[in-house]
DNA sequence: GTCGTTGCAAAGCGTTTGCAGCCTA
DNA sequence: TAGGCTGCAAACGCTTTGCAACGAC
């Protein structure tokens, strides 16, 4: 991460424009917009350099690939709808997972993913 | 599903005896002290026979690949052990989880994941 | 004997890596 | 101009699929 190059910036300005985390493949699709020639090697390189530089977050959604989005949003969860299987931010977290933890366990964190359709495809 | 077989049965066994959540490549070192050549793709199939005919139920963690248990059990989560790997059950949820929904979305089921460490490895 | 099931190998699919050439600093 | 960065293609690991042989009923 020590240059700044056209596809690096392109990259990120998906991610940043992006309302919700995407995958390499919806990233390399919109930076391609920028980049034409953009591969998806670089996405992956650049996304990999980006989470370690702390300015991307993992998104880790049961039994799909990684997303990303950037880094320093509030606690939130992700809805999965399993129509057009995009991700949406959940705003709020209500529960208390500390009454549910088992004693003697030693609870650290927690992730919340819900499933169904999202407004469009419930329509 | 219609006829019983060695490989079906060392498959089922394998994770009715295991004690927590296994995943395909468990399962098959496990199933192969029943039967020797049994192979991999014998097993991913059984085991997507026996989620489909519901008597699997998939775990899906987050980050991980997916693992199996068998199913009817009461409704649970998991608690992912950072130190020992270790997947555990988590008795109950307090499901408020309609009141986070965003607007027009349709809720149809939710996973949850706890971290942190467990019982053993807190000490 | 039928045909569901199996084992093997090949094919997919998403991700990573090797490498020669490019381009930022 | 050095060497970090890129694009391409090959390599990878996990999962699925094609196919001929096997074996449960």
């Amino acid at each position: 991460m020590e240059r700044k190059t056209r596809q690096r910036d392109a990259i990120w300005l998906a991610l940043e424009r992006a309302s919700r985390p995407l995958g390499p493949q919806e990233v390399l699709e919109r930076a391609r917009q920028e980049v034409p020639r953009l591969g998806i090697a670089t996405v992956y390189r650049n996304i990999k350099a980006l989470v370690a530089a702390a300015r991307l977050r993992v998104v880790e959604l049961p039994g799909v690939p990684d997303r990303y989005e950037v880094a320093g949003k509030d606690h939130h969860h992700h809805f999965h709808c399993r129509s057009c299987d995009g991700v949406f931010e959940v705003e709020t977290c209500s529960d208390d997972f500390d009454q549910v933890t088992p004693a003697g366990f030693y609870l650290e964190r927690h992730e919340v993913t819900l499933y169904g359709l999202c407004a469009s495809c419930a329509l």
